[in-house]
RNA sequence: GGGCGUGUGGCCUAGUGGAUAUGGCGGCAGCCUCCUAAGCUGUAGGUCAGGGGUUCGAAUCCCUUCACGCCCGCCA
């Protein structure tokens, strides 16, 4: 309801600025502490016309008219500010439309199904995922969903790096070692992993092994590629059993070894030549980017005739282009400029380029994390620990339930409470992984959310057994005047609002804050206003406005990729 | 050395041109005969890394210095 409210300030706004004659290029709307929408517009049109502020300000407040909108309530001028306010029909147009809507409250459909592919994860098959890289997945996964509420048809691909040289160090670690199979087989592999690399350590000369193998599979040699799926298959099992504990899910799996064997890699090469870009360098072909503000220029094909990663990621990213409207990457800040060249080089055969998004490295206190060195803390280990942090809480707080109850409580809030820990934070901020504030369950935050669905869930439950509030229907939202109930019914209404922001911005963690707000909004009311034991007609009007919270709150969790407990 | 990014109370963090800088954690002081206290209320705590500039107005833009991270492979 937010956007509407906005949509009809936009348009008196700019009616106004006819009426009086200002040229406006640019409304200056801004959410504002004093106000529910202002414009400073004021400043700049005086500095324009040589007025002052304060004069225009009211000038065009005077142009302002209502007549056509339902949602303004008044307009204030403070200074050179305008200010606007939502009017009372706002509010109980509000739960009306969310008890209307339900969970499709904030969703926009039917926009004609453009496809958008968001690619996440892509961690390399050769060890399982550590807490670095669900950064990736977690950003990805929330922005899938998000997406997903803007009306986008959204695919997830996880792109397989099965022909890599760590891939090829494990493959042959084959002939050495034996799997163990008392491990999870993604922990098996990175196990076999670093015992190679200490092989090869010991004995550089062992290097050329792997060398050829290297070799063999950049040339396409399909016995070996069979070689080295015997790792990537166990160790992409293990990936998608942890990724599925963190409610991820991907609809496509496709491997990089498809784009040589399918031969479009080498296409790839050709076309660029075409461009009159590609130059010889010692042998090799290369790319020149330095009038495209790239000193770094980038090979394409080795002098032995094979190709590099990048190459076939252009192989990649040409076909995925071809199966959507939008692509988006989820990248780590290591590959800020390889992106940029790669978005380049797809220009320059006219191949749309992808948005990426990068975030920045998730590191341990005593340093970065390293696969091969055996240094990080998997995914897994995170999620087994927090489950028994959780186990523990709602242990202590529920000791009458039944172990099933507290074991579904302890899986739902443990993985929420990873999710939020790394969503909150804006992606272009280095992270240090810290154990004490990770198993932290006091703090404001997915437990806090969900803690508020489930009080909601439980206050509707009650009213029910109370055999009553099945028709909220006949409910009066207008009844809805008080200051917490006023505050919770703003923040519902700009969920679509906050679900459209993070969205255009590709900035999940907006929506992180805003179901943070709205959980707390929820709390106050709460505390606040007594529903049960309400007069009759207040009590349904409450009841409703507790049922729209819930929806709200339901909304805001699904699109976080956590689930919303009816009890905890 | 060059490029990109980050720097906000003890710790973490929101805010990238607008009104007294947002929250959390931790601290201190309170609130359960009442819908789940995984909750709520109050309070202390700030040279927005330093300096200079632009602007009616700067955490936000420009210049500069410093600190930290990532990148600068015919690796992936």
């Amino acid at each position: 309801m937010f956007i509407q409210f906005e949509d009809e300030v936009k348009s008196v706004l700019k009616r106004a600025f006819e009426i009086t004659g200002f040229r406006f290029s640019d409304l200056s709307l801004e959410e504002s502490e004093h106000a529910d929408l202002a414009t400073s517009a004021a400043f700049r049109l005086g500095a324009a016309c040589g007025k002052s502020p304060i004069s225009i300000a009211r000038e065009v407040r005077d142009a302002i008219r209502l007549d056509d909108s339902e949602l303004i309530g008044r307009v204030e001028v403070a200074g050179p500010y305008i200010n606007f306010f939502v009017s009372e029909k706002y509010f109980s147009r509000t739960v009306e439309r969310i008890h209307a809507e339900g969970v499709d409250f904030g969703s926009v459909t039917g926009t004609g199904g453009k496809k958008v592919i968001v690619e996440h994860t892509s961690a390399n098959p050769n060890g399982p995922l550590h807490v670095g890289h669900i950064r990736n997945s977690i950003i990805g996964d929330t922005l899938a969903r998000i997406l997903r509420r803007c009306g986008w048809d959204v695919e997830v691909q996880y792109y397989v790096n099965d022909m890599g040289r760590q891939i090829a160090v494990v493959a042959w670690a084959f002939e050495h070692f034996e799997l163990d199979s008392s491990m999870k087989s993604d922990h098996a592999i990175a196990d076999m992993y670093q015992r190679a690399n200490q092989l090869l350590e010991e004995d550089e000369e062992r290097w050329k092994e792997v060398n050829e193998l290297m070799q063999r599979v950049e040339g396409g040699d399909e016995l070996v590629l069979k070689q080295f799926s015997r790792v990537v298959e166990p160790a992409m099992d293990g990936i998608r059993e942890t990724l599925k504990r963190l409610n991820i899910d991907h609809d496509v799996f496709i491997s990089e070894s498809s784009f040589v064997t399918s031969g479009d890699v080498f296409k790839i090469v050709e076309d660029l030549k075409r461009t009159g870009r590609v130059r010889v360098d010692d042998g090799a072909f290369v790319v020149d980017l330095k009038d495209l503000g790239i000193e770094k220029s980038l090979v394409l094909q080795r002098r032995d005739g094979t190709t590099l990663y990048t190459t076939r990621d252009l192989a990649y990213h040409r076909w995925k282009a071809e199966q959507c409207d939008w692509m988006i990457d989820v990248l780590g800040s290591d590959h800020k400029l390889v992106s940029r060249q790669l978005r380049l080089v797809l220009d320059l055969i006219g191949v749309k380029q992808p948005d990426i998004v990068i975030f920045e490295f998730v590191s341990l206190p005593e340093g970065s994390m390293s696969t091969r060195k055996g240094v990080f803390i998997s995914a897994d280990e995170l999620l087994d620990e927090i489950k028994k942090h959780a186990l523990e809480e709602v242990s202590t707080r529920r000791p009458d339930t039944s172990p099933e109850f507290k074991e579904r409580v302890a899986e739902i809030v443990g993985r929420a409470a990873i999710r939020y820990d790394i969503i909150k934070v804006s992606a272009d901020k280095a992270m240090v992984f810290n154990w004490r504030e990770a198993l932290d369950f006091e703090k404001q935050g997915a437990p806090f959310i969900q803690y508020a669905h489930a009080r909601a869930c439980s206050i509707l439950r009650r009213a029910r057994g109370d055999g009553e509030e099945d028709d909220l229907g006949s409910a009066d939202p207008t009844l809805l005047t008080g200051e917490s109930e006023r505050e919770l019914i703003k923040k519902m209404a700009y969920l679509p609002k906050a679900i459209e922001r993070a969205g255009q911005d590709l900035k999940p963690h907006i929506l992180a804050a805003y179901a943070r707000e709205l959980a707390e909004s929820f709390n106050q009311f709460y505390r606040d206003s007594p529903v049960l034991n309400a007069e009759e007609d207040l009590r349904r009007a409450r009841l409703m406005l507790v049922d729209a919270a819930r929806t709200t709150l339901a909304i805001t969790l699904e699109t976080l990729g956590m689930e919303a407990p009816e009890e905890m």
